[in-house]
DNA sequence: CTGAAAGCGCTTACAG
DNA sequence: CTGAAAGCGCTTACAG
């Protein structure tokens, strides 16, 4: 093991003492390979011409040594991304938690280091939180809604100097690259799945009225019923702020009505939680006598009771896919070559809807 | 705004264009405060002796300028920690994902680079695994349960060369700093809960026995149990593994007897939803017929329903505090110091039990 | 196809 | 109290 050399090894003076790993630099496989540092760099990066028969000394004695670049000098020379910002609502959710981890390991899969702030989801200060980002060193921006849109409203992303991505927007924007899946078609779907179940006062919990895809969602929802021959009412209709207190609230409104709903379509998990939270404090069966559904099918989803029938994100690829766009626009310089990237989506179908 | 001055400015032509902020470096500072760039760095890093107008210059220079040191380069002298390598367990877990979200938010903080590993829980390859970490590059490690436990049974923590600290342990371990909470006397606290609130049969779901913080929980609700006058009985004990899988068979395990249990003590939250989930389907009255509790007050505890009583571990001063003995033993290169370092629990009283 | 040299931005040990 | 110089480990543009 690398602990048993570390008596007094012999190195230079000046430097502090580091673990024996980090002095395997690219130099000690370039002598080992009989070749030149920059031959190896070749090797390592697959540029420039090598030849086979280079090329295969240069890799044994890689493996042989078990070189691994050092990724803070190859930063240092620009060629790998350093820092990525990530900017994320201050709200406590499930959602955000699933995100925030799944961009965690897959910056990490990256090399990628993370700088991570959060901002109120009223998004007034984003642009500033964006923009000290960028000046302390973050080389490309990471948005978590709903900030991509205010960014989008105002027309900030090239500002920034940076290539921008979001993650989980509704829509395409301006100047920045987009993953998402198609929000309304998965709520029509979802709630098309509640119609089918023969529901017919089915009720909507939206997101913030301002967010865009809280609209997509709301758009879903509503086209599926009147696809249906279902009435659109503002009776079914509340609105929430993806939180779970916010979800309380608005379940709470819906079903303490004379008439309540039998079927709810909440906007995310935290939201359906809330709802089956004040199902069960009323006392209303589950589910027959109410059904309700999720959105983004985060760990939440299969623990409450009943488990909820919701819409699955594919959030770790959605990450992957961020993450390797901002790092190729990085490397190429070429922040205005932006993507929508649409991903496809599933229904977690579960009991309770 | 910084996008604004792109165009065409003259530079090293050899260099790859990057964004103007990445130019501006440590020498600008010290040409504008009109000092060397070694007096600049002795400021920003409260070194040498500095008397209080350069400093005072310095720091005006660095504020105008917005100057932040570029990490890459302190990392490749060696002056900032670059890499720490965390391995968790490979299973679905809220409180996995907690601890991963915080970890990765005080890592950003600390402007140290994550590398983050999933293991089987069993624990084989823990070593390896770590050892393929500081290979790649980590110069420090973090632990989270249970393979602080599989690596200090191995004696192998010193082997790694490098420092290790681990997260939420039962005991302290050797050879490496441990941050933790007192599990066993959470445990009999929240169970002495119960107790008072008149329950009599109450059951227990374990953690994997081989899981020191398993055996600790265990040891808590036992002790309380006895304390109290109430027996002891393997008959109100199931063991899971913390998943919420595990959770349902062992919930079902113990509700399904005769004479089924009044309470129970769940040694973490998702293993308590599962117990709840199981109550519901079989129709029983929460929280009159059954109070159950958890362990970890994760997001978990307050979206099911009825809501979690809970015993509150600090997860992000864990975080927080691992980084920081981590970062100081890089620095000062002696992993051998180690701590044990014991944070107070609380036990979050919700209506569950 | 291959290499010598410069340079990335910082901190260190040393000298003044 | 302050600075000049070397060096961290890599990649780049260029020359051969």
């Amino acid at each position: 093991m690398a602990g048993m050399k570390l008596t007094n090894r012999s190195g230079k003076l000046m430097r502090r003492s580091r673990p024996d790993q980090q002095h395997l630099t690219i130099d000690a496989v370039a002598r080992r390979a009989g070749v030149s540092a920059m031959t190896v760099s070749n090797v390592t990066n697959c540029k420039g011409r090598v030849s086979q028969a280079t090329r295969e000394r240069v890799l044994l004695a890689i493996q042989e040594l078990g070189y691994v670049p050092n990724q803070s000098a190859r930063r240092l020379v620009g060629s790998a991304v350093a820092c990525v910002g990530l900017i994320h609502a201050d709200i406590e959710s499930v959602f955000i938690e699933a995100v925030l981890s799944a961009v965690a390991v897959v910056a990490a899969e990256n090399g990628v280091q993370l700088q991570i702030m959060s901002a109120s989801s009223e998004g007034a200060d984003a642009m500033k939180i964006a923009g000290g980002l960028v000046r302390s060193g973050a080389q490309a921006i990471l948005l978590l809604p709903p900030f991509a849109e205010f960014l989008a409203q105002q027309g900030a992303a090239l500002d920034l100097g940076v290539p921008v991505a979001a993650i989980a927007t509704a829509n395409a924007l301006p100047d920045m690259t987009t993953i998402r899946i198609d929000n309304r078609s998965a709520t029509y779907a979802i709630t098309e799945r509640l119609i089918e179940a023969g529901r017919k006062r089915i009720a909507f919990i939206a997101g913030p009225r301002q967010h865009s895809d809280s609209a997509a969602r709301r758009e879903g929802y509503q086209a599926a019923l009147l696809a249906h021959g279902l009435a659109v009412s503002t009776l079914l209709e509340a609105e929430g702020d993806f939180t779970f207190q916010s979800g309380l609230v608005a379940a709470q409104r819906l079903l303490e009505t004379s008439t309540p709903p039998d079927a709810i379509v909440a906007s995310n998990d935290d939201m359906a939680a809330a709802a089956l939270w004040i199902a069960h404090q009323r006392g209303i069966q589950l589910p027959s006598d109410l059904l309700v559904t999720g959105f983004d099918d985060t760990l939440l989803a299969t623990r409450v009771w009943p488990p909820l029938t919701t819409v699955r994100q594919p959030v770790r690829d959605m990450a992957a896919a961020a993450m390797a766009w901002l790092a190729q626009a990085v490397r190429s310089g070429d922040r205005r070559d932006t993507e929508d990237i649409l991903l496809s989506f599933t229904i977690a179908v579960r009991q309770s809807g």
